[in-house]
DNA sequence: TGCGCTTCGCGAAGCGCTTCGACAAACGTA
DNA sequence: TACGTTTGTCGAAGCGCTTCGCGAAGCGCA
């Protein structure tokens, strides 16, 4: 409707009087403008609120200053940490004045190069990467820009940052170990996640085997299928068959499934099982009891993801990034000491449950607001 | 390093030995071409692998054919709901053959604008509406198109699709009442949301307000600071100086507060308190108790909101589509029968639990899976 | 005073596409 | 057979910007 149209640069220029070029320099800077000449333009510009048109910017420089972030899954339910992966790579992009693309990569991979062949965007950022990932060798063969949230098993020419997931299970473990259990699970990500070679599942279920080796414990490897309803079956043919399994580590959220199971068997949480959360969502202190996890610094990792991208596509002969972030491992009420004395398959949640529940950590109420 | 030069339309058209202009209306249809010519031109296009490139179509047509998201806060604590809508408009998008952009409303409101100033965007989608929003109304003087997911107070002449909360509210009440308690809590967003103007909180308010007047019960409105951890604080307090109130409705995550604060007072849930959450959130089954609930085709909102952007955009003589998606409540097992005897300060969780604790619902567990 | 040198601004040639007017050929009608 | 009409194709003029080569000053130095 007040629709005028937006002056261009041929505008300025010759509302000042001065060459096309001549402004074009002054705004990219890429020709020295003498101070006067700069300043008159820059005014010119400001009164009348000038702004560069980007598709033009694009055909005329070959690049369009944008980059695309492709989502796992059309549907699209991540988990929390992920979705701060993503708040991180927009924040990050809008402040390098680039501009971010949102795509899901559907069946078609295809799509991932076609926005680039199209120009829409010069580089990708990459998400929940496989160990061999089909899409990591479409834009390598295609020689495309790009870096990755997660890893692949040969990370050799690529730009990645991933949290430190092994690590965490080690820690978490470590953790486990120190007050005393002996026997533990991890409930890693679904089978077919595995057999498809999610890296990160590969990597826990590693860690896992190796460290419990090292540490001499016994550790029980568990896929659970679903994750979001997940768990329950498994945790509680888990309970029934493994009586001296005194404690669990969860990759996500499986541990809703396990805290349902633990509670049908009425084993209390953690006089009689410890829980520990590899990936603890936002929420994790909202449960009762609190769950014990590892906290992972997303947002910066998104951003990084982000920046390591534009600073390839500004300066191609800088050199791959790899990153791998630690995250914490936070204490809630959900680990304690393990128990002194096995569960019986008849009485399950009996053994030593009134001696330890005078343990320090009894708080079980959220943390009340000031 | 592989990277050969992308094919352009002339390539194509001395390929097949035609003019340039034919090439683009066989990939336009914007004029007839022969039936024999264009399978010609399309042999070519495939055989080159040819792709348009957008940012000089972008120049040439004056549209970008890609739509800006803009998020309501940069760091982006969506809840699950949000997401979804974001994934749907995504979907739809891509359906499209749009691209979506993904921005921040950061302080300077400027940043709308800009993205269509600059021609990156044609139109914008917002989310996280005020009654009174100054965005809107930028975006309303600038004369850019736009569609919100979510609404204003004065709606005329915008197209939007929002999540009919009021209703919503309506039959969550309907619900508590049926099931006999007379005085109801709503724990609604932080006051200075509500300040702030922000529609779904005033919506909620006005309806509860009004709807509990009608069915002749006691209402309590209350609003709970920082909606993650909330309402603990809120709940305690309630729970403390108002005995005869026996049920909830939380807007949101408050529920997590509120169960805290329920467990602190040893109250159990469902006998001697029901809470329903009008925005259920994905995982409200896997609580215990599993939450009664309000859920939402937030996916199908989400796409919605921007085919009706698209929809615009291609066709500006069309009408203003206002559309507000209904709920469906969910019945868990947070919410049972009321009390018949009303708490005593002193005895907080005494009052017929026994006797209630036989209700149908009391499977605790979470569903197991197959 | 004249030489080469740098400094700064200009003009023009694209970037790859859309779109408009023109025009040749094929059609219908009188 | 001559005429207007449609149908299908072409050429060229941009869209708003970047970038390259050129040249006019202005400089220091002999």
């Amino acid at each position: 409707m007040t629709t005028t149209k937006p002056p261009t640069m041929a505008e300025i220029a010759s509302r000042v009087g001065v060459a096309l070029s001549t402004v074009s320099y002054v705004l990219s800077g890429k020709r020295p403008v003498s101070e006067d000449m700069r300043a008159r333009v820059l005014a010119a510009i400001e009164e009348l609120d000038y702004r560069p048109h980007r598709p033009a910017r694009a055909l005329a420089s070959g690049t369009s200053h944008t980059i695309a972030l492709l989502l796992p899954s059309p549907h699209w339910d991540l988990v929390p940490v992920q979705q701060t992966f993503v708040a991180g790579a927009t924040q990050a992009t809008s402040a390098s004045d680039y501009a971010l693309l949102l795509s899901t990569t559907v069946a078609e991979p295809e799509t991932i190069v076609r926005l680039v062949a199209t120009r829409r965007a010069d580089g990708v950022i990459l998400m929940e990467t496989l160990a061999d990932d089909p899409r990591v060798k479409q834009l390598q063969a295609a020689g495309l820009p790009f870096s990755l949230i997660g890893r692949t098993a040969d990370t050799s020419g690529i730009s990645y940052v991933d949290i430190d997931f092994g690590d965490a299970v080690r820690t978490s473990l470590a953790h486990l170990v120190g007050l005393g259990h002996r026997c533990i699970a991890l409930f890693n990500f679904p089978q077919d996640q595995l057999d498809a070679g999610y890296t990160s599942a590969l990597i826990a279920r590693d860690a896992f085997e190796q460290s419990t080796t090292q540490l001499g414990i016994r550790g029980i490897h568990l896929t659970c299928p679903h994750p979001a309803q997940a768990a329950f079956a498994v945790a509680s043919r888990l309970l029934d068959s493994e009586p001296e399994c005194t404690a669990a580590i969860t990759t996500g959220w499986q541990f809703t499934g396990l805290l349902g199971a633990l509670r049908a068997a009425e084993l209390h949480v953690p006089d009689d099982f410890s829980v520990v959360s590899v990936i603890a969502a936002q929420f994790a202190e909202m449960l009762t009891p609190a769950l014990t996890g590892v906290e992972w610094p997303a947002f910066e990792a998104g951003r990084l993801a982000a920046e390591m991208l534009i600073e390839q596509l500004t300066d191609s002969t800088v050199a791959h990034r790899q990153l791998l972030i630690g995250g914490e491992l936070v204490i809630r009420e959900s680990t304690g000491p393990a128990r002194a004395i096995a569960r019986s398959p008849d009485n399950p949640g009996s053994a030593g449950r009134t001696s330890s529940r005078s343990a320090p950590k009894q708080t079980r109420a959220p943390t009340p607001s000031a």
